[in-house]
DNA sequence: CGTTATGTTGACCTCCTTCAAAGGCTGTGG
DNA sequence: CCACAGCCTTTGAAGGAGGTCAACATAACG
């Protein structure tokens, strides 16, 4: 029996001192048996492409990390259009605002099929308070959000729609973990609701990129780019 | 003799035990002996209009909390322009990055002269660890600034010049704490670094807002604002 | 195999940028 | 006190970039 998980694959209860990438997520450092003796389920979820993981204004009992895959983050406007404001990805920690006491702020939804695991905030703040490297690891974690969010003003939503292309086109590109593989592109929606342009301005400069040999792909799968002339672009 | 300020007016050692904001900013809820007892120098510092802080990519030792009036956080971009990242104004933290051993992200620089308070990191380390409350507000204050950048990329980032021009201004209004009083706006070239158009849009914008009544001012200084049709033209 | 979402393209028009010039305010020195 | 320089703001004209609306193509899907 699946718990509480419409449509998404729960992979088990998981048993953090084996993970994989437990080093470089959230309870790096940690005695292999902390985890375990807090008793509280910390479950493993696999989550295919369109999934949602909560819903902004949603009351929030869980933080994720992101073991692989991709997330957008996304906010519903007054006016009835939506903008992605956040990317994350692998080591990446979400709906951090529930610890802090607030509702989601956004909507987390899967862009790249996702493994996850979902914490309860209790185990959070119980380690936030009893290991300095829990503690420290999510300062970081926090420190990275604002960070994140920066390059989406600084990189996304300034300049012209091509160069911002060009800068969304890289940063995919290295939030890769695999390098120099193919991968799955966002639809020119969400294109155009990352760089705040429409879906036809994204289709256009992308069709434009396609023509002029600086991306390769099929359908919406990504197949390698010229890094150099894209970097050049991004530097309008 | 003033410790390492030039241009900037020191105000004494802070009296944290007698401030008079210090129930909104950073220390509220500790017991009043407590940071006297640090024996490390929090400083009171009055810093004029234009006055920098401190700028993007130095080594960073102090965090500063703002006890009254507006400090621009900017970047330097790879092409030469600049982009306001964020506007941060009484009870907010700035140089929080240095909490994770970074060194400034930004530069911070006075829009509305400003009270500050400069603390040195380790009393804020110190205090995270040995205080609850101020551990919470920290917390609060780190999911503070992600939500500034948050709605600097669907408020200022999004939609028409002229609808994002309306925002800041209601922006503007809410960060004043003496609400329906005057108070200098930003230059025209600043308004464009927060909204990412040009200095002549943003002018073109505010010429335009003054002739249909939408704001009254008389040089730079804001004296009165139809809330209501800014408001409509904020859901452009 | 039709049906529906998603991507592409065209035409047109609006908004914004760019480049240029003029006006206004401020401070400084005569 | 006035003249002048420097800065910021305003405004104009022209071109370009992106939005809008519509048609069509292509891929995804039951």
């Amino acid at each position: 029996m699946k718990p509480n998980c419409t449509n998404l694959e729960w992979v088990g209860r998981a048993r953090c001192s084996v993970c994989d990438v437990r080093n470089f997520v959230l309870f790096a450092g940690l005695p292999a048996n902390t985890l375990d003796s807090l008793l509280l389920p910390i479950d493993n979820l696999h989550a295919p492409q369109h999934h949602p993981l909560y819903g902004q204004g949603e009351a929030a009992a869980h933080v994720y990390t992101i073991r692989s895959g991709l997330i957008k983050l996304r906010v519903d406007l007054p006016n009835g259009g939506q903008r992605i404001v956040r990317l994350l990805g692998p080591g990446d920690l979400i709906g951090m605002e529930a610890l802090v006491g607030d509702p989601y702020h956004h909507s987390a939804i899967v862009m790249q099929d996702a493994d996850l695991c979902r914490i309860p905030l209790e185990v959070v703040r119980k380690l936030d308070q009893t290991s300095p490297e829990v503690h420290r690891a999510l300062q970081q974690r926090w420190q990275r959000s604002v960070d994140q969010a920066d390059l989406f003003i600084t990189s996304l939503s300034t300049g012209s729609a091509e160069s911002r292309m060009a800068r969304l086109l890289m940063m995919l590109l290295q939030s890769q973990t695999t390098i120099h593989t193919e991968f799955s592109l966002p639809s020119r929606e969400d294109m155009g609701a990352l760089l705040g342009i429409t879906t036809e301005t994204a289709s256009r400069i992308m069709a434009e990129f396609k023509r002029r040999g600086l991306v390769q792909m099929d359908r919406s799968i990504y197949m390698g780019c010229d890094q150099d002339q894209l970097a050049a672009l991004a530097e309008s």
